[in-house]
DNA sequence: TTGAAAGCGGTACCAT
DNA sequence: ATGGTACCGCTTTCAA
């Protein structure tokens, strides 16, 4: 039943036997480096198949003393967007014959930086840093051991390559999409301070200029959170007058704002029109169907791979600053044409 | 600005050399293995941090022959129970001396399989499944490979290590808590028909009996989502007497039915208490304050850790079904008293 | 093109 | 208790 015969797998040496050449010639056919006759690689290749050989990377990587070892910090692992990017992380790691070690205990920036001391002890020879550490100086610290790529912020004023959704741009297109379904007197509900947040807010400011709108201008501060959503509600539905609709810095907000629209009888879309941000899977649901802007994990872990790659092979390379772009998922919060 | 003055870490023999010992000593010391006397251990020891040496794990690996890596496959790394759970094996596999490799990309039996294969190139001697596989066969193939621990799931029939969360206690907990808060007619949404809400619904029908109220036992059938909470609160509101309580089979559930309560009017809690089961970061919102029964992910995740290293020392050990215990988390949901 | 041999940084066995 | 030494599986000169 548990017969395990776990015999020891095929080595460079049982290659090299079978295929009656030496074990430097094997190493060099399986890289393909080298001068090989393509009559003797064949040979190699095939007796590797039949053996089942698998190299064992650890010897590889510590007869070169070089490692295919990416670590990967995730700063939020309950954040949806972040975890999907670091899933995607691993899955085109291994793509390019790279290995993604992850650690997912990064939410505090000693925590991250104590995780990254660890992964180096593992021999990573790069790293991608999602959401974490959160500090400038921390992340320039980490980008000063390895060659590190960003994603989830600009990080214009830190010499590291980032990766971001282009806010901006995201806020343009709700705000273009609510124009288009009539509305005039949109308000933001903008999420605070943090560089991102600034430019969605500069984002919906010039297309509400754009489309002739600025008198209607007006962002309610706030926070990520279905609590400020709410309570950003009951300001604006204790007014006289109901602004068309609200575009908030992300669904959960959106969410808090529809869960006190419905206690106030206001309906959606019919009085008014709601744009979220981000497109978690709640929003998704029949019940909610929250009109938003989706970020493409997989397009934000594509860029921050293409940029590590770039850097691993120039690593002189100036910082680059990739933004990725977001896209309009309509649903029946603003259905209302 | 950007030295990198990388020169190569410190090797067993520089230690060697400074302690004034040979490599086999220093070797035995730094794993506190063998007989080492005190003085020359802590001689051995100072010479090791002066130099900063850190192991290099590829070479002891190969030397070893073994690995000290665990395998780890994330059914749905977007499911925030199963993305704590995650983390904390992270966490707790590095106290314990042991590094885990995470693939997240396991959201389909044949990948979570591959992801498997692709693991055991890296030398995992272990695993520890969260979620992933599903079939019961192919989580048997996975554990017949390795050693291995499923999390998630009571899985009484498959040969495995196996921990999850006690749901009859926890719909006990529920019921509990809305008779205590004078609710007599409660009905519960069910998820459906796997073991696991099966389970809930046992714990809610012996529950029920408990407290005298079999003759108000009700299970509507629905599943984990939004939606299903939304459908089930349409059947509810449309009848003539409402039921006093929603017991829901997640978060989820319960917060459409919340929704769907809003629509129609229906004051929670005054007119109807509800209890979700999950505790997701939502729930703790101080606008929805979903009264929720609470799963640990750092209990599953260290109770899976221990069966995991106790499988390791003894593998021929029967199948340990470890349960973990839930928790209520009572919020305005049902703070009727 | 191909092969021989010297490591890479440890572990483990065998003497001492 | 401590030291010597033969590997672990692969890469990488260096010759042939």
């Amino acid at each position: 039943m548990t017969i395990q015969t776990r015999k020891k797998p095929p080595t460079l040496s049982d290659v090299a036997k079978r295929a009656g050449v030496s074990r430097s010639l094997v190493s060099l056919a399986i890289r393909g480096e080298g001068y090989v006759r393509a009559e003797t690689r064949e040979k190699i290749t095939k007796a590797a198949q039949e053996l089942n050989y698998i190299p064992n990377l650890a010897a590889r990587m510590l007869a070169s003393a070089q490692s295919s070892h990416i670590g990967t910090l995730v700063g939020n692992i309950t954040n949806p967007l972040q975890a999907e990017i670091a899933k995607w992380i691993t899955v085109l790691a291994g793509e390019h014959g790279q290995n993604a070690l992850l650690s997912l205990d990064a939410d505090a920036d000693d925590k991250a930086e104590g995780a990254i001391d660890g992964l180096i002890l593992h021999r990573i020879s790069s790293a991608i840093l999602i959401g974490a550490p959160y500090e400038k100086a921390a992340i320039a610290r980490v980008a000063a051991k390895l060659p590190s790529v960003y994603i989830g912020r600009l990080l214009k004023a830190v010499e590291i390559d980032s990766v971001t959704t282009d806010h901006v741009l995201g806020a343009g297109l709700a705000v273009d999409h609510l124009v288009s379904v009539g509305c005039r007197k949109i308000v933001h509900l903008g999420g605070g301070a943090s560089p991102g947040s600034q430019r969605m807010q500069q984002g919906y400011e010039n297309a509400m200029a754009r489309h002739g709108l600025s008198e209607h201008f007006e962002v309610l501060v706030g926070s990520y959170s279905v609590d400020s959503g709410a309570s950003a509600g009951r300001v604006l539905f204790e007014r006289d007058n109901l602004p068309d609709a609200v575009f908030a810095c992300n669904d959960l907000a959106a969410i808090g704002l529809l869960n006190e629209a419905a206690k106030h009888g206001i309906a959606v879309p019919d009085e008014l029109c709601v744009v979220g941000y981000d497109d978690v899977t709640m929003s998704g649901s029949e019940t909610l169907a929250l009109t938003t802007i989706h970020q493409s994990a997989r397009d934000l872990a594509e860029a921050g791979m293409k940029l590590l790659l770039r850097r691993l092979a120039d690593p002189e390379a100036s910082p680059n600053k990739t933004l990725v772009l977001p896209r309009l998922v309509v649903r029946r919060s603003t259905a209302r044409q």
